[in-house]
DNA sequence: AGCTCCACTTAGCAATTGACTG
DNA sequence: CAGTCAATTGCTAAGTGGAGCT
């Protein structure tokens, strides 16, 4: 069957759609891309001045105006801001979550129009105190989800709390570290910087770089070295400025005053030098990078299509070396599956417009159908959500229709809600003749399309269907939330295999946008996504040899670094110091990203939710305690990261990292880029002289990885039971994912079945006790006279109680765990952050089968490590002698 | 020398499945 | 066996970072 389906776009609605698609989308798409064309055009560049201007026009009008105009829009951003002000986190975290939660619409209309008037909003809102009238609209419309989100929120701080405890107490991951680089720097020789600065600018860098070939991650260990060594001698200071280490070391936090920063800093660095930074600064060089780039910035989009074939189409042929080996099918194979055909309502679900029936056309209608589908989700309270969808729906009417749907509040999309909502029932209540006829359609359709043949190896495919169309979900305040995602005709799709495969054939009555044979990229297939104008990809399962492999390289990667990290933090420690801003700004961002595991932090574009990581920090997102719960110098962290996700977090620095912080802060507004001489370029060019290869990204990895490897061997009880060992895993596991910060929703039936769990608890408690006074009268009886039954009956009551014991003590243990992880997302980290010969070599260590720490689908992405670690494998450990051939070609694949 | 674009990894939530319980 | 709820799978958005263009 699958030859001939290739295609098969399921015929049916084919044609219609099409022909819908044909009117609305095309003008939707048109006009969406002036749209945006329009506002790239001055997205950065205004961005960039805005947030200078802001701070100008901080302080003088703007807020007011901006408030008012904003007021509806800011939520979460302008609370996060506020709330990072006020210290009271409780009462700030609730508002947070809200913001979280997505709720920060207004701002998006903002952009739209005026996109420099966004960034003064942001500033402008936070400071206000807009906070409560959104606060106020926000509970009305999103109350649950604030709840949950709040409570999570505060769970989670709670959480990071207990960790830390348990950190410091248990294993301490986090303080070993500062340990590791308290000791390294104290050997620290001065100087270094300067070396490193010379090599810098001609040479390479000091702590060698070296070819990052696959090759390289099987590095024997004497080449390691000798690597190393060179970087030290590079490294080493010259040994000139006087003041350096011993008079850190030497003063180390003591109780200097505010002013001292001052004086601290001049310790590092001569009034002179200071005030050389400053002027620095202000000359060339030393401006911050956004005043630079401002003037610059210009327009992009557009082009888009026309190049991306000629450049790199069918790129060299035999590039086999190319990292990327990919080479598509060989057999015929039937190319991506497109999205089913749209299933018109039945003529008795209805929509009406002001209170009256109103017919739609089969676009109109299907677009409807998104939307009504969505009714009782939060997205719909959203103004943002709505507009967008309301102009783009909109497009796909005809122009009857367009005139009298003018207002989404007089649309009553009940009925069809009501309609999808039946569908849901009648697909859960399916016999089970009907689920397994499904199940088999759907195996059907997998094996049909979900694989393909790579260098005649057969292999899974990852997403072989083509994305159908809906409303754009984007995560939280997103400008675009609610625009319509167009559906993909095989017109809009590439195709990518090899010259010598047989081309898929479109579905009947179509034609690929294109079919080309390159072999540098892994991607089977391609479309641009029009919403937010980005490829979209098919390509290969996480099982597959090509992702496996590429996995393998990443922890090796990362253990190349756990052998130099050493001296990356001795230098990144002496640049604390140095004469020049980008350097310290660098030398901090650096320590944060390593301690903290911080996402590098790219820029973004105006058009996506207002979201950061390290390098793109702002002013408003850190606050600074010289003291603060009994800890010194406490940097609290309150940010909104990639997905929209609050970090949160009070962490105590070092002093010096704590002055540079001041420093960095003076003369800025909220608003300001924190690193205003930093970008994750300038960083990654850094890292790549430090190590060859090395990526920001590389330490959130590394310090996921190492910290699981620790914990594991610091938490794992060789004589635990099984069930022990386990939670010991978790436990490792949860580590990790506090430092990385992964986080869910907590589950909506969280409390509910921890309810039920304490109650298991309550009854278990009780029937030790009945058992416990029963023990005792038995153990009367058979101590006073006993017969032999009498003895026995009391030995086994004895037991009995024991083993009640145990279980209650599991119940409390499973219920810590699960108390624990309410809010914490394990499954992310164990994805994509933890070696899995860790978690290998672990299960093989004490006897845990791997089935305990992996399900189905991990043992298969993971299937390299389970064949290649043993017992003896240490993360930090020697690299393992083997060559990426020996595993590359040997086992593999679910060759169905 | 910066910027844009492209490719690919990482991410949380939604939908579905499956295990467990009464 | 039905009903629950946790676990797993699916989906696709949102990051990172290199390459190539201007």
């Amino acid at each position: 069957m699958s030859e001939t389906e290739d295609f098969n776009l399921s015929g049916g609605g084919t044609e219609a759609i099409s022909n819908g698609m044909t009117n609305g989308i095309s003008n939707g798409t048109s006009e969406h891309r002036e749209h945006k064309e329009h506002k790239h055009k001055h997205k950065d560049k205004d961005r960039e001045k805005d947030r200078h201007r802001d701070k100008d026009r901080h302080k003088s009008s703007h807020k007011d105006k901006d408030r008012h105009s904003s007021s509806h829009k800011s939520s979460h951003k302008d609370k996060d801001r506020d709330k990072e002000r006020s210290k009271d986190k409780e009462q700030s975290d609730k508002e947070r979550h809200k913001d979280k939660d997505r709720e920060r619409s207004d701002k998006d209309k903002h952009r739209d129009k005026e996109r420099s008037d966004k960034d003064k909003h942001r500033d402008k809102d936070k400071e206000r105190s807009d906070k409560d009238k959104h606060r106020d609209k926000d509970r009305d419309k999103h109350r649950d989800k604030d709840k949950e989100r709040s409570d999570r929120e505060k769970s989670r701080d709670k959480d990071r709390h207990r960790d830390e405890k348990k950190h410091s107490s248990s294993n301490g991951e986090k303080k070993e570290r500062d340990k590791d680089r308290h000791s390294s720097s104290s050997h620290r020789s001065p100087h270094k910087d300067r070396d490193r600065e010379k090599h810098k600018d001609k040479e390479k860098s000091p702590l060698e770089p070296e070819p990052i070939k696959e090759e390289d991650m099987c590095i024997k260990e004497e080449q390691l070295e000798s690597e190393e060594e060179d970087k030290l001698v590079i490294n080493e200071p010259v040994k000139e400025e006087p003041m350096e280490e011993e008079e850190d070391e030497g003063l180390p936090v003591s109780k200097e005053e505010p002013e001292e920063q001052l004086d601290d800093d001049e310790d590092d660095i001569p009034l002179s030098h200071r005030t050389h930074i400053k002027e620095e600064d202000d000359e060339e060089d030393d401006k911050p990078l956004a005043i630079r780039k401002k003037e610059k910035k210009k327009v992009k989009k557009e082009k888009k299509e026309k190049k991306s074939r000629g450049s790199k189409l069918m790129s060299s042929p035999g590039s086999q070396s190319e990292s990327p080996t990919k080479k598509p099918k060989k057999e015929e194979e039937p190319g991506p599956l497109m999205a089913e055909a749209y299933v018109p309502l039945p003529s008795n679900v209805k929509f009406y417009y002001n209170g009256e029936h109103m017919h739609l056309s089969e676009e109109a209608e299907e677009v409807a159908g998104f939307y009504a589908r969505m009714l009782e989700h939060d997205y719909t309270t959203k103004e943002v959500f709505n507009s967008n969808f309301m102009k783009d729906w909109r497009k796909v009417m005809t122009s009857k229709e367009r005139e009298v749907i003018t207002d989404i509040s007089k649309c009553d999309f009940r009925r069809i809600h009501a309609y999808y909502v039946q569908q849901n029932e009648d697909r859960k209540n399916r016999s089970k003749e009907e689920r397994k006829a499904l199940k088999e359609k759907n195996e059907a359709l997998i094996a049909e399309y979900g694989w393909c043949n790579i260098d005649s190896h057969k292999q899974r495919i990852g997403n072989f269907k083509i994305e159908p169309p809906g409303l754009f979900r984007g995560r939280g305040e997103h400008p675009k939330q609610g625009m319509l995602k167009k559906r993909i005709m095989p017109e809009d799709v590439i195709i990518n295999c090899s010259k010598d495969s047989v081309i898929p054939k479109p579905p009947a009555g179509h034609k690929w946008k294109e079919v080309r044979a390159d072999p540098s990229v892994t991607w089977l297939a391609c479309w641009v996504e029009n919403v937010q104008g980005q490829t979209k990809y098919v390509m290969l399962n996480a099982a597959s040899k090509l992702k496996g492999e590429k996995d393998w390289q990443k922890y090796e990667m990362a253990r190349k670094l756990h052998r130099r990290v050493d001296n990356i933090r001795e230098q990144y420690r002496f640049d604390w110091k140095s004469k020049e801003m980008r350097i310290r700004q660098r030398a901090v961002a650096l320590y944060f990203i390593d301690k903290l595991a911080l996402r590098a932090g790219n820029e973004k574009d105006e058009d996506q939710a207002d979201t950061v990581g390290c390098c793109s920090l702002r002013v408003e997102h850190i606050s600074l305690h010289e003291e603060k719960d009994g800890k010194e110098y406490v940097v609290v962290f309150d940010f909104l990261g990639k997905d929209s996700i609050r970090y949160y977090n009070e962490e105590s620095v070092e002093r010096r990292v704590f002055k540079n912080l001041q420093l960095f802060k003076e003369n800025k507004e909220d608003g300001n880029d924190l690193f205003d001489r930093l970008n994750t370029q300038i960083l990654n060019k850094h890292l790549n002289e430090l190590m060859d290869g090395l990526t920001a990204k590389v330490f959130r990895t590394y310090n996921a990885s190492r910290t699981l490897q620790e914990q594991l061997d610091l938490l794992t009880n060789e004589e635990d039971p099984l069930p022990a060992k386990v939670l010991s895993y978790n436990r490792a596991n949860r580590a990790v994912a506090l430092l990385c910060n992964h986080q869910r929703a907590a589950p909506k039936t969280f409390d509910k079945s921890m309810a039920n769990l304490q109650k298991k608890i309550d009854d278990k408690k009780e029937q030790i006790e009945e058992t416990e006074r029963d023990c005792k009268q038995l153990k009367k009886a058979a101590k006073s006279g006993g017969s032999q039954k009498e003895k026995m009956g009391y030995e086994k009551k004895k037991k009995a109680l024991e083993r009640l014991k145990e279980q209650l003590e599991k119940l409390v243990l499973s219920a810590t765990d699960k108390e624990e992880n309410k809010t914490i997302a394990l499954g992310t980290s164990k994805l994509n952050y933890l070696d899995p010969r860790i978690s290998v070599a672990w299960c093989k260590k004490y006897g845990v089968p791997v089935e305990k720490v992996y399900n189905k689908t991990q043992r298969q992405k993971f299937q390299w490590a389970i064949d290649m670690a043993t017992a003896e494998y240490n993360f930090m450990g020697e690299p393992m002698n083997m060559s990426r051939n020996e595993y590359g070609d040997g086992e593999e694949e679910e060759d169905e």
